[in-house]
RNA sequence: GGCCCAGUGGCUCAGUUGGUUAGAGCGUCGCCCUGUCACGGCGAAGGUCGUCGGUUCGAGUCCGAUCUGGGUCGCCA
């Protein structure tokens, strides 16, 4: 029988309530964690988001029919309780925080029952997902996915509060867009007033945060919803959020700059994580060549060393074949492996297939110094020696090649090298580094549409001094594009835009548009530069990525209060679903329908 | 679309080489308990092993398909 709150007002949150207020009157309202009725004392513990307080209810304190409703309380059921603050006489919970005090009620209300849940609500639930997201407000409940989605509250707070400092405006940008072919696919929405029509969802604000700065706001930020109706992964949700921004009159350094200080005081504030200024930056390529990834996990070593030259003369046809045909050789030196048994390195070597190797070559070096190898019959003594010192083989050490053309030898071993910290527990997990990572290519070879296609988005900048071979070799430009990165998490990206309009028509072309294609598609940015457009930059964040690796956490659904799972649908709702056959024909659509569903 | 992992009472799991009534902890329900906080004591209910098909004298256990969830490759400017 649920009873109401009318008279009560709630004093305090469960945790609110501290040893300055023994002896105070409050009234507390809140789920009922626990209930341990010893017969003649019942406990009660009080949960809200703050946490947990312990009630106490005694017969000499509570009148009976309240001890007797107190005797009744079972999980999740939502309570008001007043009472008295008092220093716990019996003995002290070191493990909680209100764990010196408790509450001695004086008054109960029931203000609703609850049915037994379907699993139990408590931190580090190791309840199965589907059970939690069907009933993920019960879900929701547990302390840990609060405590995630106030951390993310928090740093969007703390994020407008900055940035509005800075003299960033919010600025609101339309959900109802016109489709763009390049990048994600979009999700549709059908137009009922033009028929056939549809308008998309956006991936980000990209082309309207551009046009912001040509009409002249200078500085804008928006915390936006984006969507992209490609395939999910544990940190790839369909809809998330970004921190977007948008600066005039600044070039890389400048966006770098104020990025780099408002992550410090993210962290410092809801972490208090100090994070040294300027973060590190690093080139594209010195990336991919040190690290095999353009967002390096730098919390370890474990560098790839060319040994292309080393290796030029030798007779292994694997080696030679690839050197020939214009790729490289890389190695890995996982340091303390020598003794990892045949399946363990055979698995290795599976991995590396998934990423695009032929094989895995590697020398496993004892610790008495003599090694075994999948290609010592190739090498001399001699050009061994050789390819130990240049991966600073030691004895006990791992030595792993990858040989093919450089995309690949990167991948494979930029993965490998993920795997193989991640083997070995040498990463730490307390750490926080962050790399920018600078002059990205502008461009990038499609096989499958045997095109260039636009690396970070077509509007990117050229680097002024690589404008040149924009016709001519336009695989060899550089972009004035950066990403953040953390962790080897790319958290953010950006670049300095195009503002001059020979500049985009000649990008346009490079991407294999025709003008006329190009104004079907951005004709409105177009004509917009001819009208005097300041030089602008942005970027934005992953809010929902960042908030998981502030929080630690491995998957971007613990930071998401509701989040869709692998196949795009939502457990608890049962979106997407057929709709009624009268809902299609005002659209003009006329696909079939299931009947009822 | 490919590959990998998981699916046993409400929850989390165990279940040996296929062999009699499928187990445990937690939770739930009943009774008892005035200082518990992973409360305790006594008792009870609750599953046919995701689904379908096959092999077998006999299948939770083997085989095939399928469904659900997770991870990943492709994809994600």
């Amino acid at each position: 029988m649920a009873e109401s709150m009318q008279g009560l007002k709630r004093s305090h949150r469960c945790t609110e309530v501290t040893k300055a207020d023994i002896g105070k009157e409050v009234t507390l309202m809140g789920w009922v964690q626990k209930n341990r009725n010893k017969g003649g004392i019942v406990f009660v513990d009080l949960r809200d988001r703050s946490g947990i307080i312990q009630i106490i209810f005694e017969n000499n304190s509570i009148d009976e029919e309240g001890f007797e409703k107190a005797g009744r309380l079972r999980s999740e059921f939502v309570i008001a309780v007043t009472g008295r603050v008092e220093a716990r006489s019996g003995a002290v919970n070191e493990t909680m925080q209100t764990g010196e005090i408790e509450v001695r009620a004086n008054g109960l209300r029931i203000l609703s029952e609850s049915d037994t849940p379907p699993f139990p609500i408590e931190e580090n639930s190791k309840t199965k997902d589907d059970l939690r997201l069907k009933y993920r407000y019960l879900d929701l409940r547990r302390p840990d996915l609060q405590r995630n989605l106030m951390m993310k509250s928090q740093v969007a707070t703390l994020t407008r509060d900055f940035m509005s400092k800075e003299g960033f405006l919010e600025i609101e940008t339309p959900m109802l867009n016109k489709s763009t072919p390049e990048g994600a696919r979009d999700y549709l929405v059908p137009s009922r007033i033009h028929q056939g029509q549809f308008y998309a969802l956006p991936q980000s604000p990209q082309i309207f945060k551009q046009l912001l700065m040509c009409s002249g706001y200078d500085r804008y930020i928006q915390i936006a919803r984006c969507f992209r109706d490609e395939d999910l992964r544990a940190d790839r949700q369909p809809e998330f959020t970004q921190i977007d921004m948008e600066l005039s009159f600044v070039d890389v350094e400048d966006v770098i700059d104020v990025n780099e200080r408002l992550l410090a005081h993210l962290f410092k504030e809801v972490l208090g994580v100090k994070v040294n200024l300027p973060i590190q930056q690093m080139t594209w390529i010195e990336a991919m060549n040190r690290f095999g990834s353009d967002k390096p996990d730098l919390r370890f070593s474990m560098e790839l060393v060319d040994v292309t030259e080393v290796v030029r003369e030798s007779d292994f046809a694997v080696f030679t074949n690839a050197i020939a045909a214009g790729g490289s050789v890389r190695g890995l030196n996982a340091k303390g492996q020598g003794a990892m048994p045949r399946k363990k390195i055979d698995k290795l070597v599976d991995f590396a297939k998934d990423f695009g190797a032929k094989g895995l070559a590697y020398i496993a070096i004892a610790e008495d110094g003599s090694y075994k190898s999948s290609f010592a019959k190739f090498f001399t003594e001699e050009e061994m020696k050789k390819l130990i010192a240049a991966m600073e083989g030691k004895a006990g050490d791992l030595l792993l090649f990858a040989a093919d053309k450089n995309k690949v030898v990167w991948d494979v071993l930029g993965n490998l090298r993920l795997e193989l910290a991640k083997s070995m527990e040498i990463i730490d997990k307390d750490d926080f580094k962050f790399v920018w990572i600078t002059e990205f290519p502008l461009l990038e070879w499609s096989e499958e549409e045997k095109r260039f296609t636009a690396m970070h988005h077509p509007f990117t900048m050229p680097m002024e001094e690589d404008l040149q071979y924009l016709e001519t070799d336009p695989g060899r430009v550089r972009a004035k594009a950066y990403d953040i990165v953390l962790n080897g998490t790319e958290i953010g990206g950006g670049s300095v835009r195009i503002h001059q309009n020979d500049v985009q028509e000649r990008m346009f072309t490079a991407l294999g548009f025709t003008k006329e294609q190009a104004y079907e598609q951005f004709g409105f940015l177009l004509n917009a530069f001819k009208y005097g457009v300041p030089p602008h930059a942005g970027l934005a964040y992953g809010l929902d990525r960042l908030v998981m690796l502030m929080a630690k956490r491995d998957s971007i659904r613990d930071v998401i209060a509701f989040p869709k799972v692998k196949d795009a649908s939502c457990l608890m709702t049962e979106a997407p679903s057929y709709v009624d056959s009268k809902q299609l024909e005002e659209l003009g659509l006329k696909i079939k329908s299931e009947e009822k569903e």
